[in-house]
RNA sequence: GCGGACGUGGCGAAACCGGUAGACGCGGCGGACUUAAAAUCCGCUUCUCGAGGAGAGUGCGGGUUCGAGUCCCGCCGUCCGCACCA
């Protein structure tokens, strides 16, 4: 009688025997080669998505194959704690941010237990808690004493109605995402991490990684932006007094017709106060928004200072000083040497207030003829340019750097796009800053015995701004060093810090530092890490600059925290809307109605899953209706892992069909003797086929390979290699579908648990196929096929082909002009 | 604007080093089983014409080659990242 597999009771009953055994607890002392797995760990929202089954079903596939491949693995799960959604709510629905974070992570980790992963359970760690945050706080500190953690003033968005500092995603057309206030620049006091020290190591250390996208390896080189060039300084005219600039092209020198400072600029703002025309076109610039796309259709606009500088090669020359709109304090200098003819920026700005645009760059031939209608940026020769005239773009800078540097008045330099990372935040959520203002001694470390530095529970949201910092006594202490009352940083640490070094927490926990060197230094660095493209830059650059700070002070011996990185692809869902033009969520339809009304649906484009266009489906239900292994099977299935998975009601119906498929082998199998040799090789083939696509996580194809082989096994009767195929099989879908596999490997009568079985090992004879079929072309179409035995003589093989009598009839009587003999291939005969 | 990726059936996709394009899945069509449905099984399914068979075909236009989805040149389109970076 045949049965189905019921995942409702199957799922439970495994996961009950991996928790009870600790299938998965990583051994720290194990002899194994070892292998860590991770996953970016979730930020708890209260339910896992879609996003989160896919990523943690291709790392649990890698993750249980390596167990299987005789490794000792590490593959641990964990919390993303700290962070803004959870104050939110605390001002929406008046919970706590700590029990609404615990709640759901309460409920998010049930969810993903219910997916089956082959998780550690016992190194979870979630980030607000004192024990993570408290060994963060000891590693900021240990950071600050070797001077990479400093503090200034620097200018952030502030919405004066939160009263709180907004990131430049939360201001949306100069409001505030929340309040819809204006966005005011404001000056405060901010911590920073000196990841610019580390802008080169970080650079070169891109090189190293092989594993990694080059995608994700160049979107960090662009973003740390490395720039050879030259600075020097420009001196007033009649004056030792002057700024210095930065320029990539001092090859363009003499092609100078103005300077500009950057309305930012120290010597911009002293003019100003005794200047209200320049103090009002500063306030204009700053009024419009630096962000994103209006910056691009923003018109150049300068102020004259009426001042001028000197040429620096060219005494004679001066150059009148502007404050211009489109400089940025913030890059280079904050100054620029404005050359019209070669930057379209300088163009636009020299055409607007009429200066001089000289030519010091031309094509050959071009170099009478005046630059028109754009910048000319493309190669050529230097003219007009004096000691310059007729180098190379290459040589003329070289050649301006040596003079500059020869005569002292520049100096070659690399200037990086990169700047340091501001961490303070002014939030609850988020681990406080380990340190203690004091009138008398500055800002004071808080002593390592008085860590972790706990957050108050009693706070309120009914106002707005940050409750540390209105807290009645949680800020007021006494300095450390003198005694004297003193404050709290009630600042806290950005959440990218948190995650700058959970993977260390992963490999090791000990209760009193935040790891023990030794034991990281096992497991480290992390062998494949598995995460979404929008960490490309942030998360994974901050996280590789802090694995690199601690490796400077000698805490661990490791640079790079991740040998090897996948970015996978979103979960994505057809949208669809209602007549009216209202989107529609998939459980309003049925068969292209709106079920309540009757109207007509309209299916629209494939996208992310977004509550805003009602696209998402919530894993929950189908994973109560399908049993975990449909669903991870189905992420696997179809797309290529780095690409978007478009999620459809048929293709979990598809994996479903294909699980109870696999348990109709196992359920169905009639045990019998004898050979069956097509199996055998069959077999073979797809162990070694579906152990590399693992490998290269080529899920997709890994799942053809199998398919196709429980196809043929449908299909053979009962023989011994059969039976023997069916055992392997289940050993290759057991990290895809792992309950199912337990399952089956019970219902085989095999030993243990499946998660703790071997990957099969194959014959390497069945590899070797002894015919081959070769393809018979006439002028390079194909007309017939042959088998003949594998490594067949060209000759033989050339006969055989004019002996076709497809290939004879379109040869049609005529000599073939030229035989070409592919051996195990293909013939191609040219008529 | 700069940088990058990609473009293959109705859909998701495969195709190792230039060598039988479309494996595998979804959907569709036809059939079997059934009182019926579900489930399951079998066959067909790139397009055009057709009895067999033939022709065309990997975004478009060229090129190299005995042979191009794959290599080269030029377009077009889609997506992603950065965005006044001097």
């Amino acid at each position: 009688m045949a049965t189905r597999f019921n995942p409702r009771a199957a799922d439970a009953r495994w996961q009950a025997v991996w928790a009870e055994r600790e299938s998965f607890r990583a051994d720290d002392n194990s002899p194994k080669p070892r292998a860590y797995v991770l996953e970016m760990f979730p930020y708890p929202s209260g339910r896992i998505h879609m996003g989160h089954v896919r990523n943690y079903t291709m790392g649990d596939v890698v993750a249980r194959h390596k167990r299987m491949t005789g490794h000792e693995v590490l593959h641990p799960m964990g919390w993303d704690a700290f962070g803004m959604p959870a104050e939110n709510a605390a001002m929406e629905k008046g919970v706590h941010p700590g029990g609404w974070t615990r709640d759901n992570i309460a409920a998010m980790r049930t969810q993903l237990k219910a997916l089956g992963l082959a998780i550690d359970w016992s190194r979870e760690l979630a980030t607000c808690e004192p024990t993570y945050y408290g060994q963060e706080q000891r590693l900021f500190l240990d950071l600050y004493a070797a001077g990479l953690v400093y503090r200034r003033e620097s200018a952030v968005n502030w919405d004066p109605v939160d009263m709180t500092v907004l990131a430049n995603e939360q201001v949306i057309d100069g409001r505030g995402w929340r309040s819809g206030a204006v966005v005011e620049k404001r000056k405060l006091n901010q911590w920073f991490l000196k990841i610019t020290d580390f802008a080169e190591e970080l650079l070169e250390g891109l090189g190293a990684l092989d594993h990694w996208p080059d995608k994700v390896k160049l979107m960090q080189e662009n973003w740390i932006g490395k720039s050879r060039g030259l600075r020097f300084r420009f001196d007033f005219v009649g004056s030792s007094d002057g700024f210095e600039v930065f320029t990539t092209r001092p090859d363009t020198i003499f092609g100078a017709s103005f300077a500009a400072l950057s309305p930012d600029h120290p010597i911009a703002e002293r003019l100003a106060q005794d200047s209200p025309e320049l103090a009002a076109f500063i306030a204009e610039c700053r009024a419009t928004g630096t962000a994103a796309a209006e910056v691009e259709t923003q018109e150049k606009r300068g102020f004259p200072t009426g001042l001028s500088v000197v040429h620096p090669l060219d005494h004679d020359r001066h150059l009148p000083v502007w404050i211009a709109n489109f400089v940025l304090m913030d890059y280079g200098t904050g100054a620029i040497f404005g050359v019209p003819a070669h930057d379209q920026r300088d163009f636009e700005f020299a055409w607007k207030y009429e200066l001089p645009i000289a030519r010091v760059v031309a094509p050959a031939g071009d170099e009478d003829a005046p630059v028109t209608g754009e910048a000319y940026t493309g190669p050529g020769v230097i003219v007009n340019s004096h000691f310059l005239n007729g180098m190379s773009v290459e040589d003329a800078k070289a050649a301006v750097i040596a003079r500059a540097e020869h005569d002292g008045w520049g100096e070659g330099t690399t200037v990086w796009r990169l700047r340091d990372w501001g961490v303070s935040r002014q939030r609850y959520w988020g681990t406080p800053i380990p340190i203690i203002h004091c009138d008398a001694c500055g800002p004071v470390p808080v002593p390592r015995d008085q860590l972790p530095v706990v957050l108050p529970e009693d706070v309120s949201f009914d106002v707005p701004g940050n409750p540390l910092d209105r807290h009645p006594s949680w800020k007021h202490v006494d300095c450390p060093t003198c005694g004297t009352p003193a404050r709290r940083e009630t600042d806290t640490l950005d959440t990218f810090v948190d995650s700058s070094w959970y993977f260390l927490r992963f490999a090791s926990q000990p209760d009193d530092r935040p790891f023990d060197p030794a034991v990281v230094a096992r497991w480290l660095p992390v062998g494949q890490y598995i995460g979404g493209v929008e960490h490309a830059i942030l998360h994974l650059l901050y996280a590789r600059f802090w694995t690199r700070a601690l490796k400077h002070i000698g805490l661990i011996d490791v640079a790079e925290p991740f040998a090897g990185l996948f970015t996978q692809g979103m979960v994505t869902h057809e949208t669809y809307k209602a007549p009216d033009g209202r989107w529609l969520a998939p459980e309003e339809i049925d068969n292209g109605i709106v079920t309540a009304t009757g109207e007509a649906v309209t299916v629209g484009r494939v996208e992310k899953m977004s509550k805003s266009k009602r696209n998402t489906v919530d894993p929950a239900p189908i994973l109560d209706g399908y049993g975990a292994d449909a669903v991870r099977w189905f992420m696997l299935s179809d797309s290529p892992p780095e690409r978007d998975l478009p999620w459809s009601e048929a293709g979990i119906e598809g994996a479903w069909r294909f699980v109870q498929r696999i348990w109709r082998l196992v359920d169905g199998l009639e045990r019998a003797d004898g050979q069956d040799a097509a199996v055998d090789r069959k077999v073979a083939r797809t162990v070694v086929g579906v152990g590399e696509d693992i490998d290269s996580l080529s899920f997709n194809k890994a799942v053809a390979k199998l398919y196709e082989l429980v196809g043929v096994l449908e299909k053979a009767g009962p023989s011994r290699s059969k039976t023997e195929a069916i055992s392997v099989l289940i050993r290759l879908v057991a990290p895809m579908v792992p309950h199912l596999a337990e399952e089956a490997w019970a219902s085989l009568g095999e030993d243990g648990l499946v998660s703790d079985a071997s990957w099969p090992a194959v014959d390497p004879a069945l590899l070797v196929d002894d015919t081959v079929t070769v393809a018979l072309q006439v002028n390079g179409k194909l007309r017939d096929t042959i088998e003949v035995p594998k490594g067949l003589a060209k000759d033989s093989l050339e006969t055989m082909a004019l002996g076709s009598e497809k290939v004879r009839r379109m040869l049609d009587g005529a000599a073939p002009r030229k035989v070409i003999v592919v051996p195990d291939r293909l013939v191609n005969i040219v008529a």
